[in-house]
RNA sequence: CGGGGUGUAGCGCAGCCCGGUUAGCGCGCCUGCUUUGGGAGCAGGAGGUCCCGAGUUCAAAUCUCGGCACCCCGACCA
């Protein structure tokens, strides 16, 4: 491609809307323009990568037996219906009606249709196991969409779906998928890792997320170096330190004037953090619920959304305080008999001589023994683990990083072919659902994921397997027509040869050029002007290290093919 | 959904508080000449519903009201 003929708009400043640098990046390289809010055009330079990823996720899927087809972006409702998640998926579907008046969601993912297509097309075990993706355009309305391409509304995923007779052979398309995923994303370029996932909104049981490593990360990843990894969310939490068990003392009302926050409290009170029992009031579809933790720790609102099965989680307002606990926010306390469920966390099963709201303005209880004084449903996991934790499996203190998900894998079960009614016929001609895997890829997220991982001050320096071009070829003297036909039989030779190349052949500054070229960051650069061709040399830049290198004009094809098989893995 | 902010040429911004010329500046774009190893120079030029609507006024980018869009922060408070 010459560039004087490319579609490549480079800005010298960067828009005021981009906060991350993969969001400035592509934007000023001329990849990316916004046209809405989490709704962007992606220009050739980004359609180049995008297929570049597409092609390595089709070659590895592929090769382990996995089948394209596409399906619809607009999906009925009485799909959703089947399935349930219509009533339950929340705002994050994006709903539409048409000229009939009939209700259509934009597919924000495609369980309902791939088990409704299972449910008429696959009859019998001899079909099994089978696994079927897509890359298609999704569409999630997204509460505040942002960082570019990070959080879109829409972007494009690969979606896999697998059948199977039993969850034996589910685990084992699991790993198979999950080895699949680690060669994608090496392939990719990218630094990552697998960590346990929270299964999330769309069920099941076993899952991982596949994350690479990003400061501006949105997840919180804690990891141990026994191995064991998991996002922040879902981190099982390990015993904590420092709960004393001493004597127990009587209980003892004390007055605490407008000290509501723990901190206050422990300030007001003069006691630890630990010493106190924080009281948070959940509504969970229409249910008040207690959940009581220790004042210097956080709830994990997906452990408790799990642990309720909610469909609808909020805290509690205040008025819902006063009015069905008779309490007061900021006072509530866990303390005598009361009509709702209350689960502690499991570190208070033997707490003693703790301080607990009283359910009444300005008073607080001293000297709260949970096992004495309140009757506790249950004593769960619902604490938010963090950094310095100990780790679940081996006891080591964790470390954290942050990270940004571009995969997932899950194992569904038979939650949406029950659901749905999605049967074969098994080897004893009974009708059995199926058991289901589902397994999402990030492709756009990739892509910024990359440039996350791979940039400088000047700009982004493509991993070549996913770079929109391997080779960039700079004349600096469009003038000179020795130089000119040097340039243009090198770029005719290195296309012969089936290299991917950008010909900056535009008749303007060098400085431009050069500068056009970092910030698009193709791999390789060949620099070709007046200084080094009088000597019948070349220059050849690698734009990860930015080192230059002046070599024998005549000998870069061979060089430039030897390169791209070098970083090509 | 709550809080904050922004909306003026393709991009980045000034002007608005305190109403009053032909609405500016930098970059980019077009033409010509010069220049060609890190965003060059000179000369000329094009490009604006000042987000939309209503109001106040002799007069509105500027003041008032309503709306829309976009951005940032928060949504872990007991």
């Amino acid at each position: 491609m010459r560039f004087s003929k490319a579609f490549i708009p480079t800005l010298k400043e960067t828009p005021a809307e981009a906060e991350i640098p993969s969001h400035r990046l592509m934007i000023r390289s001329g990849m990316l323009r916004k046209l809405g809010s989490g709704l962007y055009t992606y220009l050739p330079l980004a359609q180049r990568v995008i297929h570049k990823i597409e092609k390595i996720v089709r070659e590895e899927l592929d090769n382990i037996g996995c089948q394209e087809l596409l399906m619809p972006i607009i999906q009925p409702e009485e799909i959703w219906q089947l399935s349930g998640r219509w009533d339950i998926y929340g705002p994050e579907l994006m709903r539409l009606e048409d000229r009939h008046e009939r209700m259509f969601a934009l597919g924000p993912t495609h369980e309902e249709v791939i088990t409704l297509l299972a449910k008429y097309d696959i009859k019998s075990y001899r079909e099994l196991p089978i696994n079927l993706y897509q890359i298609q355009t999704k569409f999630r309305d997204e509460i505040r969409p942002r960082f570019g391409v990070m959080r879109a509304r829409e972007f494009t995923m690969k979606d896999a779906y697998s059948f199977h007779t039993d969850n034996v052979s589910l685990e084992e398309t699991y790993q198979k998928m999950y080895k699949a995923y680690d060669r994608i994303f090496e392939r990719c370029g990218l630094e990552f890792s697998a960590v346990e996932a929270d299964v999330g909104a769309i069920g099941g049981s076993d899952s991982h997320e596949f994350m690479a490593l990003a400061e501006t990360g949105e997840s919180e990843v804690l990891n141990c170096e026994c191995g064991y990894a998991a996002t922040a969310e879902n981190c099982k939490i390990s015993p904590l330190e420092n709960i004393k068990v001493e004597k127990e003392l009587p209980l003892e009302k004390v007055h605490t004037p407008d000290k509501k926050s723990v901190e206050e409290v422990s300030n007001f009170l003069d006691i630890d953090k630990k010493q106190i029992i924080k009281t948070i009031m959940y509504n969970s579809d229409n249910e008040l619920v207690a959940f009581l933790i220790r004042g210097d720790r956080e709830i994990n609102d997906v452990k408790v959304a799990n642990l309720l099965n909610s469909i609808n989680l909020e805290f509690a307002s205040d008025d819902e305080i006063a009015g069905e606990l008779d309490s007061v926010a900021g006072f509530v306390g866990p303390v005598g008999n009361k009509s709702i469920r209350i689960f502690a966390d499991k570190n208070l099963k033997d707490a003693m001589n703790m301080v607990a709201g009283a359910d009444e303005k300005d008073y607080h209880y001293k000297n709260v023994s949970l096992g004495r004084d309140c009757n506790v449903t249950e004593f769960v996991d619902i604490v938010q683990a963090k950094k310095g934790d100990k780790c679940p499996k081996c006891g080591k203190r964790m470390n954290s990083y942050r990270g940004i998900e571009v995969g997932q894998i899950f194992q569904l079960g038979d939650k949406y072919s029950k659901a749905m009614e999605a049967t074969f016929t098994d080897s004893d001609g009974k009708e059995v659902p199926f058991e289901m895997g589902c397994y999402g890829i990030g492709i756009t997220r990739t892509m910024a994921a990359a440039i996350e991982q791979n940039y400088d001050d000047y700009g982004i320096k493509w991993p070549l397997p996913i770079a929109p071009y391997q080779v960039e070829l700079i004349n600096l003297s469009t003038r000179s027509d020795a130089i000119v036909s040097f340039c243009d039989k090198l770029y005719k030779e290195l296309k012969q040869n089936n290299v991917e190349i950008l010909y900056d052949d535009r008749d303007i500054q060098p400085g431009v050029k050069f500068n056009d070229a970092d910030l698009i960051g193709i791999p390789i650069q060949i620099v070709v002007g007046q200084r080094n061709f009088k000597k019948e040399k070349i220059e050849y830049k690698l734009r990860h290290d930015n080192k230059k290198i002046t070599m024998d004009k005549d000998k870069i094809v061979v060089k430039v093919l030897e390169l791209i098989e070098k970083f090509s893995q």
